[in-house]
DNA sequence: ACGTTTTTTATCTAGACAGCATGTC
DNA sequence: CTAGATAAAAAACGT
């Protein structure tokens, strides 16, 4: 098997030797061979475009380690999403080892800007630290860009597209290094960033794609074998084969709901199977989740002690990671997932199942792009495990074999192609150039305009960059001296709160007529902010959401007169943020108007950005202080969930929504109550125990005294437990 | 007339980055 | 527009 396996050739550095060796690299993938021939341990730029698995993370850390070694300065590695921050974090420890310092600088994890030589951050992340401190650039001798090709997706590209453009910009000599699925114009990209391209298929294992139609599978190559029959479902007995043969399957769906009623049924069928003692560890992991409706975490529990799970969006990050490690611990055999699983985090599986190629949107359904197909079709097999993997996607009643054959299978990828120059991109891109430097020439601005991806494919969109200018001026967010271009006050702080600048005027015409007195106009008012996650409303939620503006905002009844889509999604989303506030349970607004906790998490924690942004922001519009005041108070009970009186306790560390409330009832309202509560009252609180109410002593600078309770507590329970283990009669003594 | 079963019609459909300062149940 | 599962409403059925 020394196939498409090459020597560390003898000129490799030593850096890179020693990387090797820490990394347990004996001989070298193609693309890394490739890699390292085209020079990326010289500082070289590269586009590397390669499948997933083919030891691309391996050549980005050639290029830090050899780069800080040569040229000092500082390395940044940029990632799409914050599970894989973390995934590469923990990986990256072999740097650790080599005398690199890692970091890890994503949204939500903050600590002034990252000092570390290597750093993993978010896309946005690193472009919100530009925009911080420009000088930044100048610092990076190494920028790793994470799935590059991601510049053509419509919304997160245009940020993707003006980091690179702007580090091109910058005088600094960085190498950047861009790691690229594979796509038909990755030459284009490399030229892009002036830098050579490697391209290679080479997979670590073989991959079969087949299509699956009546209990056939087709594969391109003409063969055509009958599928055992043996449920009669055809998920089950795709799964059930690839198992029976001692391997996994992913299922893919286009919902969540089918995901959910698949992976019951599968549980039904396959759980005698499937069972096993560690299955049933997870399971009872999955049950003790937090922060999980009770009715989620245990249906999920029972599925994965079957050996069965599923995975979307809607969980809550612990059940997430306790399906993604039970998967992978080979526990569960079966996952239903929506697109979730198809990026981010590695999770392989022998059999990859495409149970749709359809999904929504905008109220149609069409087929999937090649390139998303193969990205689902690339997580089947395991390196190490599986000799080969399978990609099956299933047709249709009426679809032809072969055409799904030729429609992804041999099909390439779609190109890669800019999406800068939207409005939206580009005020962000322009806002995003003038903000750090204060004051900035149109040529500087068509300078880095004239080096990113969209100028080499299209040429420069200058029509448009002079459009989002004059929204930018009208907005007050710049203002035009000739040909010179300076950011207002307003306009960097805007950028510092990393706030879509469309946000000014929404803002500015709303606060026109909102008084900033009632609660849920001013919810109402965060949920139309263009960067605000909306919950779709459905139709038979309609009347409900009429009812409930009745009751909070007639005001709002009385001013418009026709609520689209949108709108509606609007209204939802500041309902269920106003029963947020108002304390209700997650399994309340998970019963009545079904939030599933993720969705809840994401909604809350992106609503307290932006409603903290607006009250930073408010100053600059002219408003009173009080707008401000109202706004900032708004953010904090979103953040904890709690009506103004709980304000105080949830800054307690150990107490959020749920204890500052029974702490409150308790007659604790607030921290001077508590500083002369008794350590033993505390503990005898519901939910309550001997860490909490320590926790909550240290921090009134009771801290001698907490230990001191805390260590009565546990002797008194000791005695207890043995009291019990004794042949006594058990108290009843509970928490 | 009223409860139950069957048929027809309506409805619904994925994901996830960012500020700031530190920790939920 | 090219679907398919399921919930809700309507119709048919039976006592």
């Amino acid at each position: 098997m020394s196939k498409g396996l090459y020597d560390i050739p003898s000129w490799a550095t030593i850096e890179t030797r020693t990387l090797a060796k820490l990394a347990g690299v004996e001989r070298l993938f193609e693309p890394q061979y490739m890699a390292l021939q085209a020079g990326v341990e010289k500082g070289e730029n590269l586009v590397v475009a390669a499948p997933t698995g083919s030891g691309k993370t391996f050549i980005a850390l050639v290029a830090i380690v050899n780069s800080l070694a040569r040229a000092g300065g500082r390395a940044f590695y940029l990632v799409p999403l914050k599970s894989v921050a973390y995934e590469k974090y923990t990986s990256f420890s072999i740097l650790e080892r080599m005398g690199l310092k890692l970091k890890i600088s994503v949204g939500d994890f903050r600590e002034g800007p990252p000092e570390a030589p290597v750093v993993i951050a978010t896309y946005e992340k690193f472009d919100s630290l530009l925009r911080v401190s420009p000088s930044l650039a100048r610092d990076v001798s190494v920028l790793i860009v994470d799935e590059i090709h991601s510049v053509s997706d419509p919304k997160r590209g245009p940020i993707l597209e003006s980091i690179v453009s702007r580090m091109l910009a910058s005088a600094g000599e960085a190498q950047i290094v861009g790691l690229s699925a594979t796509v038909p114009n990755a030459g284009e990209i490399a030229e892009w960033i002036g830098g050579k391209i490697v391209e290679s298929s080479w997979r670590p294992v073989p991959l079969r794609e087949y299509v699956f139609k009546e209990y056939k599978l087709y594969s391109p190559t003409g063969d055509l074998r009958e599928v055992p029959r043996v449920y009669g479902l055809y998920d089950l007995d795709l799964a059930a084969e690839a198992i029976e043969d001692g391997g996994q399957a992913l299922v893919f769906t286009y919902s969540r709901r089918r995901a959910v009623t698949l992976a019951k049924r599968a549980a039904k069928r396959l759980g005698r199977r499937l069972s096993s003692r560690e299955a049933r560890g997870y399971s009872a992991e999955a049950s003790r989740a937090e922060g999980a409706p009770r009715s989620v975490a245990e249906e999920l529990a029972s599925l994965i002690a079957a050996g069965v799970a599923y995975h979307h969006a809607g969980l809550p990050p612990s059940l997430r990671r306790t399906v993604e490690e039970a998967f992978r611990a080979g526990a569960v055999k079966v996952v239903y997932s929506t697109p979730t699983l198809a990026a981010g985090v590695n999770l392989p599986a022998r059999r990859v199942v495409i149970d749709s190629y359809y999904r929504y949107e905008a109220g149609f359904r069409e087929p999937i792009r090649v390139a998303e197909y193969k990205q689902m079709a690339g997580r089947a097999g395991r390196p190490g495990l599986d000799e080969f993997g399978e990609a099956i996607i299933v047709a249709e009643r009426l679809d032809r074999p072969e055409d799904l054959i030729s429609g992804y299978i041999r099909a390439p990828p779609e190109r890669v192609e800019s999406r800068l120059a939207g409005l939206r991109g580009l005020r962000h891109f322009i806002l995003g150039i003038v903000a750090p430097e204060g004051e900035v020439s149109i040529g500087s601005i068509e300078k880095v305009s004239g080096l990113t991806l969209y100028s080499l494919q299209r040429g420069l969109p200058r029509e448009t960059i002079a459009r989002a200018i004059e929204d930018l001026s009208l907005w007050g967010l710049v203002e035009v001296k000739g040909r010179r271009i300076a950011a207002t006050s307003l306009g960097r702080e805007v950028a510092a709160v990393y706030l879509d600048p469309e946000s000014v005027p929404v803002f500015r015409e709303e606060a026109r007529h909102l008084s900033f007195d009632n609660e849920f106009d001013i919810l109402y008012l965060i949920s139309t902010m263009p960067d605000m996650v909306r919950l779709p409303a459905t139709r038979r939620e309609e009347e409900r959401l009429l009812e409930a503006i009745l009751d909070a905002s007639p005001r709002m009844l009385s001013s418009v007169d026709w609520l689209g889509p949108e709108e509606m999604a609007a209204v939802k989303t500041a309902v269920v943020l106003k029963l947020w506030i108002d304390e209700a349970s997650e399994d309340t607004i998970y019963g009545e108007w079904g939030v599933h906790t993720g969705d809840l998490l994401n909604m809350v924690s992106t609503a307290e950005w932006i409603a903290s942004g607006l009250s930073r922001i408010a100053p600059y519009l002219g408003l009173n202080s009080k707008v401000s005041n109202t706004l900032s108070v708004i953010a904090r009970r979103i953040k904890h969930g709690v009506k103004p009186e709980l304000l105080q306790l949830v800054e307690i560390p150990g107490v959020g929504r749920v204890r500052a409330r029974i702490l409150f009832e308790a007659g604790y309202r607030s921290i001077e109550d508590l500083a002369t509560a008794r350590a033993e009252d505390l503990i005898r609180l519901p939910l309550i125990g001997p860490s909490t109410a320590r926790q909550i002593l240290e921090f009134l600078g009771r801290a001698d005294e907490a230990r001191e309770a805390q260590a009565r507590e546990m002797l008194a329970r000791k005695g207890l437990l043995s009291y019990l283990e004794g042949d006594a009669v058990a108290g009843e003594e509970g928490e």
